[in-house]
DNA sequence: TCAAAAGTGTTAGCGCTACACCCATGA
DNA sequence: TCATGGGTGTAGCGCTAACACTTTTGA
């Protein structure tokens, strides 16, 4: 019997929180098809690479985000026959969470705000990943700890806070969310020293913990 | 630039509850590499199929569980290089949850429970996929619906606590199960009919509702 | 002295846990 | 009549939402 091959590729729904808006990491195409769209980053697989190791690869090679600590998780694949008209193309997406870096230094890869990117005529389906992606991150951060990995090493309550009410687009209450997270064991780290760049009276500054799981969850206040 | 390509494959992590165990539908394995081992039912994907559609079809060919109304939900992909030792092989993995039904006629194909199967040696990366289908499975119980896809067209409510039970593995208070499940909004469906094919009082027969997601969820007690 | 943001206290209400208790059947 | 499981009531408690209030800075 013979054995169908596909190409498969890794491409990156890397967000991040910048601005004041979820955005995130693409890459600008400058050839057909869909040329000038824009896309995820992402490329080939290696035949003797595996697939998280490929996900860093490209997070180095076509993101620009070499070396840094990046939260990477897999997100899905996705294999109907016409997504890519040239070939039958299957794709692993890889999800990542990062504070808000430079990207790479080409033209090509910029961040962009979410909310334009989806309104935007996009690349094969990659409207639809990101779409996936930025859902997987809403999610995750009811139940889990990665809020912080959109922060930078130290930051304080007020800055995770505005993660969460930027990557889910409602406003929560200062107060009781400060005594939820310095209440969670083991989600940040006091670090002792404060600053006052948010204004008003000094705050603390934390690092992340080491903490997984937000247990009880912080639920997304229901419309 | 010359593309590499890799065989592509689905494989099927189908659950059910039967005889008072979580179990798995296993391929029995009968030529190297692997001979005598237990697998997960599989195969290659064709070449202008989409990837759920792949996934139906082998629930059909290999599980021999055709035209059944089984949730399918992709799980994850898996594609280390030396996953199989002929070639390189990438797997999407795709997670059902099915009554109890009979399984295919073939002797090659059977109902296993998933203790024995991790205690035993699998083909491939099979224990591996194994596992993060049940737990993918553990956690959606908390938060959605799905237990009921266990069950069979109408149960009663002590029917479907027991899969949480079994599932999880841990029991569950049944006046208070009965009250979170009958008060979740569209997660159940009264048909009016009674039944004591459980013995004691007559219980009422239920239907899955249209809800998706539990809120607020039937958490897991902790150890 | 004022505005702004950090952080604490307080209260009402909801949902969960634990268990007492009653209900409806088969044997 | 008893055993068995179905189903309801209820008290205590932990968590949450809502918001009043105090603290500490820069301007």
């Amino acid at each position: 019997m013979t054995v169908p091959r596909v190409a498969l590729t890794v491409d990156l729904v890397v967000l991040t929180v910048r601005e004041q808006r979820l955005s995130a990491l693409t890459w600008r195409r400058d050839r057909d098809p869909y040329d000038g769209c824009w896309s995820l980053p992402g490329g080939f697989i290696q035949l003797d690479e595996d697939l998280p190791v490929a996900a860093s690869r490209l997070m180095a090679e076509r993101a620009g985000l070499a070396d840094v600590r990046i939260h990477l998780e897999q997100l899905a694949t996705y294999g109907y026959p016409d997504r890519d008209p040239r070939q039958r193309v299957v794709s692993v997406a890889y999800l990542g969470l990062a504070p808000d870096l430079p990207a790479s230094s080409r033209a090509q890869v910029l961040w962009r705000a979410v909310a334009e990117l989806t309104a935007e005529r996009a690349a094969f389906d990659h409207r639809r990943i990101l779409r996936d992606g930025v859902e997987r991150a809403r999610a995750k951060l009811e139940y889990t700890s990665l809020a912080a990995a959109f922060c930078p090493a130290e930051f304080t309550v007020a800055e995770l806070r505005r993660v969460y009410e930027i990557v889910w687009g409602t406003p929560l209450d200062p107060r009781n969310f400060h005594r939820k997270v310095t209440g969670a064991d083991r989600f940040l780290v006091a670090t002792g020293r404060t600053t006052t760049r948010d204004g008003g009276r000094p705050a603390q500054l934390y690092r992340r913990g080491d903490a997984e799981q937000l247990r009880p969850p912080m639920l997304r206040p229901r419309s």
